[in-house]
DNA sequence: GCCCTGCTTGAAACCGCTTTGAACGCTCAG
DNA sequence: CTGAGCGTTCAAAGCGGTTTCAAGCAGGGC
């Protein structure tokens, strides 16, 4: 069923039919009623190619993911990044277009994307310091919305990100509150900009209190179990041991708990630990009780205002860039208790 | 730069630049180079819209992820699936569309995909027991292939599955060659049929050796680590606790390791765990060394393969339907050991 | 009674490509 | 010398919508 056949059936134009379903005000009310009733009984959907041709809008955004090389990490935060998005793009009767590309492939992925016509715009994910794809995209001209700032790049776009900084400084500061004073960082990958501001909040927080941050209490790697795990045991095994962590994600949480509980101690009581955690739907802090105490910021909702940042980018590509700092929340959990007395 | 332009500058008609860039033998060769070139040197790409409008191919391959609900959970599985999918839909010129809906949506999403002709086919995720989707898609006539089999479904369709009741078999066998025979099983919900097949499997190893399945050894909830935790320490604290389990994911097995060492226990030697490995990306069994004995089975070879799959489908959509059963590998980890004596 | 307006509707061009059917220039067999 | 056949090229008709511009019609002011 498409245009014409509706049209005919109706024994009206085309014109008007397209008319009254975009909702153009010089239809008259009655032809549009009946127009619409026919549209509904015949389940017609305007032909998406048709629209995009004609139009020469897209609507359709690109997410573009490194992680094609074989054993590349997808970025766990991806699937609830995405949901929040689709969503919003949802909603607003747009596609949401995926491509998973190797590093080197990216750059020209943006460039087909934008010459084949195949998207309105784009979100940038997993951006790294100093990100060329910034340059690369204003200058292609193709609107987009990163997730994360590019730490070192001073150019005017549109980005959605948490407070990493402060998210640690409070966490940090709370630790130092419940009387600890030996407290160790175990951060994500510092290549990426949100662990190294992350790592500042953490500093400044205990510098504030006259603390030094102890090298040794400092790790970074992949947030993984295993290297949370690993991290933690090192530190513990110390003979002047943490007795608190703050732990850059979910999973380095529970590999810094193994660690606390393969020692027999208990978190919460013999060792502190607070978390970042992004709320992924399938690695939920607990029920209704959260486990750790930790900084929230729901990766879901920064997909949602990401989406709707583009959407509006979109409508309206003249208008200034746009940044919304997302503040994590403090959430009290079990894994935080008064530092043990000496 | 369009082909209008690039015929004129060439003194050629669309017609002749537009069979030399496919590749039509028609062409005089002379003329083809100098088409070629002048398309490479001009950067010319033809626009993807009036390319589907004209072929009446969408080019495209959709995904449609159930989790529009705020709290539904995002499948961890998803984000490895789409990676693999995506290395073959990039190969082959697809671009691969995302749709992420609520439950009740779902078969309004591929009618629409269909109608509106965005997609040329579509994979379906998380199959259910009795899914209605099977049928709908086939009365729809829109080609598709399945992540997993649906269950009490006979109907003829594709699909891409992991032979989960042989791996669960193969896992409890392999406990029980240990001298185990109090062996439990921390199961995924079993509305899905994957999680039906592995129970299956679990009970007929153990009935094959003479052993009654247990109730109080099977658990079934979603597939965490706090699920994996609950149930793995409700069943060590019993009378008559199990020296070992069969955990449906990495996360719960997880769960179920720090139930064991909540206990003093050290897994591997009082209780060995076996697990189910989707080998996600961000979700390693260990480095070099497993940590976990584990049937193993990449989600994101799944993903390449349903890819191809449906590829093939949509280039002759007359083809019989194709079914890929993978077999799981049986690795050995540090998390399995013989029976303690008595 | 005439003309201008406002409200509706429609014809046709257009978006940028593919593809069908026709035409052109040559060679070569009959 | 004619006509069939081949290799190349092109004009034009789609694909299924949107959008511009024109036109039909009724009502109202003069």
């Amino acid at each position: 069923m498409n245009l014409k056949e509706l049209a005919q059936k109706l024994n009206l134009s085309p014109t008007t039919v397209s008319r009254a379903l975009n909702g153009y005000p010089e239809v008259n009310a009655a032809t549009r009623d009946r127009i619409l009733a026919a549209a509904k009984r015949h389940n017609y959907r305007p032909n998406t190619r048709a629209i995009r041709l004609a139009t020469g809008r897209a609507m359709a955004v690109g997410h573009v993911f490194p992680g094609a090389t074989k054993n590349e990490i997808m970025n766990p935060v991806f699937a609830d990044f995405i949901a929040g998005a689709g969503e919003v793009y949802a909603a607003n009767g747009y596609d949401m277009l995926l491509s998973v590309v190797s590093d080197e492939a990216e750059a020209q992925t943006y460039r087909d994307l934008k010459s084949r016509g195949a998207v309105d715009g784009v979100i940038v994910h997993a951006v790294r310091t100093n990100d060329e794809r910034i340059q690369s995209l204003l200058d292609l001209g193709l609107p987009f919305v990163s997730h994360g700032r590019a730490t070192g790049v001073d150019l005017p776009y549109s980005w959605v990100d948490v407070n990493n900084r402060r998210a640690f400084l409070r966490a940090t500061e709370f630790l130092l509150d419940l009387g600890h004073s030996r407290i160790a960082l175990v951060n994500g990958l510092e290549g990426m900009g949100f662990a190294l501001r992350r790592r500042s909040g953490y500093v400044d927080a205990l510098s504030a209190r006259g603390v030094d941050a102890d090298p040794a209490l400092m790790s970074s790697d992949a947030m993984t179990e295993h290297s949370g795990f690993t991290a933690a045991s090192a530190m513990l095994d110390r003979p002047d041991p943490p007795t608190a962590f703050v732990a850059a994600s979910m999973l380095s949480g529970m590999g810094v708990r193994r660690a606390i509980e393969a020692r027999g101690l208990k978190m919460g009581r013999d060792v502190s630990v607070i978390i970042f955690d992004d709320e992924l739907s399938y690695l939920r802090n607990g029920e209704d009780l959260p486990i750790f105490t930790a900084t929230r910021s729901s990766v879901r909702e920064a997909g949602r205002l990401a989406a709707q940042m583009l959407l509006d980018l979109i409508a309206d590509p003249d208008t200034a860039p746009r940044n919304k700092l997302l503040e994590a929340d403090l959430i009290l959990g079990q894994s935080t208790g008064p530092a043990p007395r000496k």
